[in-house]
DNA sequence: ACGAACGGGACCTCCCGTTTAT
DNA sequence: ATAAACGGGAGGTCCCGTTCGT
């Protein structure tokens, strides 16, 4: 979807090297940023040639670029797969920042995606073609929250595009946060911290309903941890 | 002495000089960022000469360092005293976002800490040195968050520090994801979001006290906007 | 794989170019030493660019701790070569000194190890390192002190490490007073003064029998001459 | 004597204190040799400033030349008060490698003199005005070996000069050797080793008479250590 | 004599994207 | 395709000797 890359492989071996290329190169794009990244690191990570790399991508950037739609593509992918057959939309709304921790947890390559535009937004002829993540992240949201208040359950005055923004940046300031903060437990800050975002949308807008039909004024003890390990 | 130990100049001149450089160096940091700001750039936006900055700064990490530090206590101050005079701590609590969106507006440099921070926690060795001015801000949100548990205007279930994470977590991650989205109006829509964010805390855990006196179920229309700029 | 992890290349042309390199950049650093020597004299003397050498080297010091292994191993073999098919140790440490002389003579650099190893030796990570080629030689030279002893034919009460030492340092000095205080015919000074080091050990120690046979009570003219050039 | 240095103070309290810039900066290249000692450092260790500094010396390498002569002369006047009042020639000379070690152990900075030398000798328009020092300790023990030749002490067939040369080469070299490979214990070594070279030249040329009125034959426990610590 | 600032040169390092032989 | 080499640019660091007010 809006690939706009150059240079697709035409085989299919081609293809799968292509896709092994991105996924490896997410993972390193990952730990240390776009710019603190060498081709080098890349390439070696690859086990392949720098004739070889060069011929699936022109640049650094297109690269990076690449692995920007991809991994987009994915993760939005599998929250989607994770979130389908819920009945109602504000209940697909309550769950799907658990579902992302989770997937995170799993593969933390996954997030790395707003690093990458971050810093790929720097240079000015790239901006516009990252936007697209970002924009498709909030899009998603702002989806659900729509049809969350079209059902019903989720309050009307809100803007759903202001909220669903509200959301992901809270989402992503959250994991670079504990990642600077990085020490000993870490995830499992990060995974309780999202629930308290989660149940502040919750107790706002949807009268406490992730709290397991327990009445709007108290949220229950899976939502609002009461002191986090008491 | 020689120039072997600068870093603390001894005359009201050099106090100046390096309040100076550390102000300039600010803006251009939160322009483009640690790695991606050059020392030349650095130079010569604040017109001395190479020789001045290796004056007061051993290395560009030192200058950042130094940036950091400086912008950290000078933003924090600068909040504390906007905030001064409430009565109530939750009151300090829903006004310190909108607040801090003013400040940021009028002064671009305040909040590029964070994105300094992040940058430089990158390296390991930085890291330590790196957590302060983010710990800082959560530590003062949560005694104020703590005070307006105390005073029994905010649920007191709630984990104190987590709620402050979520809170300077979410403020950031807004302004940079404003910054990667920037087109015409992003400032406009930084403040809308930031009220927003508000709100939800306001509604979730003070029962919607921030909506000046108007009842808890229904947000006002000043501090959630429906439809932004609508 | 990419360029991360040179240093060790795979093809023979590698391995000729890499030898290259190293025995161009020998003759350089004993030119002008290490600190002296810079990185683009070293890549104009050998004719290759930047990036050849960084595809070999990771760094100047890299350089010059391979430059100093190479130059050891290869000076050390040569000098066993030429001692090689003499009966007695003693005669062995006899003509190791006019040996030595002989072939640094021919090849300048050959002895430039004991500069690099000085000069190295200053930053403390290399210490370590650099100790190899000097205890190399010293451990040569004792052994052949002990087995002389063992044969009769050097006087017993010696320490052996300690009169390798001296020798070793001795010839180093010699080097090194004959380069500062060079001026036409230093070569020859050189050779001269060299002999005469070999004469006091043979008249201390092995009873005068490097004079060809001649009774020990007299040096012969060959071995200690008697006026330079007389 | 031949000082041959600009910007000789006149009053009695700027020769004072060139005389301490002199000796401050003495031990600051004996640390670090010429090259990697760096004017800041230099200035910081007589904790003056700049502009004094550069009031004394033109530039770095005018102090260090100033600091080679100055020690040069310093070193050799103590040498030879040390060995005043010895009847004969011979043993001035077998005493002096011993005054020498000890002298240095005293005051390690005492030595640096041809590190300096070494270091300064690279730059051409220097090597003339370096010499000086070297040639200064040759030509001393040349004179005491001519006299000690005269009085008919040692061996007259051997060349002054070049045995002259030998020993300073060799005691430089010693102490070279011994700083590189610079360990626990090292200055005793240097010391054993020191002996051990004594007692070559005695038993060589002078029949060992430094083995206090011991025969020739075999060298006395104190000149020769049978095995160190042995 | 001092602190501050100048001013500029040199060096090492790093890395990117290309190109050549094999 | 692989290893080797190209080719060049840019950035950070370092430090030297000078100069300006005070």
């Amino acid at each position: 979807m809006g690939d706009a890359a150059p240079m697709v492989p035409a085989t299919a071996k081609g293809e799968a090297t292509r896709a092994y290329l991105l996924r490896t190169a997410a993972v390193v794009f990952a730990e240390h940023g776009y710019a603190a990244t060498t081709m080098a690191q890349l390439i070696d990570a690859c086990g392949l040639t720098k004739g070889a790399f060069y011929f699936y991508f022109r640049s650094k950037a297109e690269l990076a670029l690449a692995v920007l739609a991809e991994q987009k593509t994915r993760f939005l992918d599998r929250v989607a797969a994770a979130l389908a057959g819920r009945e109602r939309a504000v209940d697909e709304l309550l769950a799907m920042v658990p579902v992302m921790v989770e997937l995170i947890e799993r593969d933390p390559a996954a997030w790395s995606v707003t690093r990458l535009a971050r810093e790929l937004a720097a240079e000015p002829e790239l901006t516009t073609r990252v936007r697209e993540p970002m924009t498709a992240w909030v899009a998603l949201l702002a989806g659900v929250v729509r049809r969350a208040q079209a059902e019903g359950d989720l309050r009307a005055e809100v803007d759903a595009d202001a909220l669903a923004a509200v959301l992901v940046a809270a989402f992503d300031g959250l994991r670079s946060l504990t990642d600077v903060l990085r020490r000993p437990g870490a995830s499992a800050l990060f995974a309780e911290r999202a629930r308290v975002l989660v149940s502040l949308v919750d107790l706002a807008l949807c009268g406490g309903r992730g709290a397991a039909g327990s009445p709007a004024s108290l949220p229950g003890p899976r939502v609002v941890p009461v002191r986090p390990g008491g």
